[in-house]
DNA sequence: AATAAAATATGATAAATATCATATGTGATT
DNA sequence: AATCACATATGATATTTATCATATTTTATT
């Protein structure tokens, strides 16, 4: 990881929409509090117990969002796309992180001084109001994730997997899966040898091709049809 | 519903821990603003759709949180206690309720119009971060609990259901279940005949006593080793 | 380049859960 | 009291998913 001058992070607090609304004075204050770091794939960015006292957005990358339970398994609650706020979930429940957050593509997050928001929150109500808004879109969308998820058999899953990956985060119907089989697998509740041969599945029925990582969607109507009725 | 006189609002908005550090003149603002309502069992109080323009708070019963799906089956998502504030989530993510609400016990709610909370939050930061802190706790605990029950097989989650009743919500080993087999099923992510099915089996093993409604708990070191183990 | 460690792949089998069928019990309504 | 709708109950069977075993391929490490 490494840490970068604070100049070049006046532009991301001033382009970020959940700034929106406050002064020059409010932003050139969060500034000071702010750095940039950039993380390689792989790296840890969280870990679960952390002290929470950031609050952080993922300005490019990738990163994935867990939980590690007892028998050393994970289990991946969401993947957190550029413009994401990151963690937002624990910065105002609890002192200490719940989750782990590790990057799954090289990133760069920025990051700012807990401390400093709480500052401005409290002058700026309808700060609040915005913090409010977001993290709630956070939570909702992790939770209903979640609930449509849970009404899915494997393929269904596979299927919404793939198409989140290729039009909500790579914008293409061919990409490089930045996560392994056993990865998809703790993010959709399931083992990974079954993940494996639905992957081989939709191979073998002309729906998906596979080149190592690289992914590429051939039939897209099929693969909608499958995470709608799967 | 019966709407009740807002006099007998003010001593729940004094005593609510949300509204802690609000001075005299806010909390009698928000009593201006604010009734209490009575809905009998079984009683809607939020359909999806609905406008948000209120925040409740469960004074007393038992209310069920639930999607409703294309094929009619319900998903409840989270039973809301009192003390919980209600329906939190959607109240600043979105304008439109994204959940529906129903009380499965006789329930008291107070419910306080969301122009007036936004009116105090902007004046007042610290119960902009005192919300924040509500709200990102009650989309966590949430979360967790997907989590934990996604982890559990069908005893597992049935043992942590009737944990949860006996120990949280009605303090006491034995307890009149508010739900039926069904919407359990619904609450854990599995078939109504399973659950009964298991039911029976927890019958048959000497580690529940059902009668009718009434659920006694006879052996609770058996059930949390379920609970744990399942 | 050689080796080790993961990841991918696939088959056989076991276990968990759903589905379908059918019976009985319970509460509400007339 | 009769009837109906619904909840509870249980068995038989089908389906889905997990587990175990075992190759093969890819990636990382020395």
């Amino acid at each position: 990881m490494d840490i970068v001058i604070k100049e070049s992070c006046r532009s991301c607090i001033y382009s970020a929409s959940l700034f929106e609304g406050l002064s020059h004075d409010e932003l050139d204050y969060l500034v000071k509090y702010s750095s940039q770091k950039y993380y390689r794939k792989g790296e840890f960015i969280i870990k679960e117990g952390d002290e929470v006292n950031t609050i952080s957005f993922l300005k490019r990358g990738l990163l994935k969002l867990y939980t590690k339970n007892p028998e050393h398994k994970d289990q991946i609650i969401s993947i957190a796309r550029p413009n994401d706020c990151v963690g937002l979930l624990s910065v105002f429940s609890s002192d200490h992180f719940n989750y782990n957050l590790t990057a799954i593509e090289d990133s760069v997050l920025y990051t700012i001084e807990l401390s400093a928001i709480k500052h401005i929150l409290f002058k700026n109500g309808a700060f609040g109001l915005h913090l409010l808004q977001n993290i709630s879109r956070a939570a909702d969308v992790i939770i209903r994730k979640n609930i449509e998820m849970s009404k899915k058999n494997i393929c269904g899953r596979i299927a919404f997997c793939l198409l989140a990956f290729s039009e909500n985060v790579y914008h293409n119907t061919s990409f490089d899966l930045p996560v392994s089989r056993k990865e998809i697998a703790e993010l959709i509740g399931m083992t990974t040898e079954n993940v494996i041969r639905v992957f081989s599945e939709f191979r073998h029925d002309g729906i998906i091709a596979i080149q190592n990582k690289t992914i590429t969607i051939l039939n897209i109507e099929r693969l909608k049809l499958i995470e709608k009725n799967g």
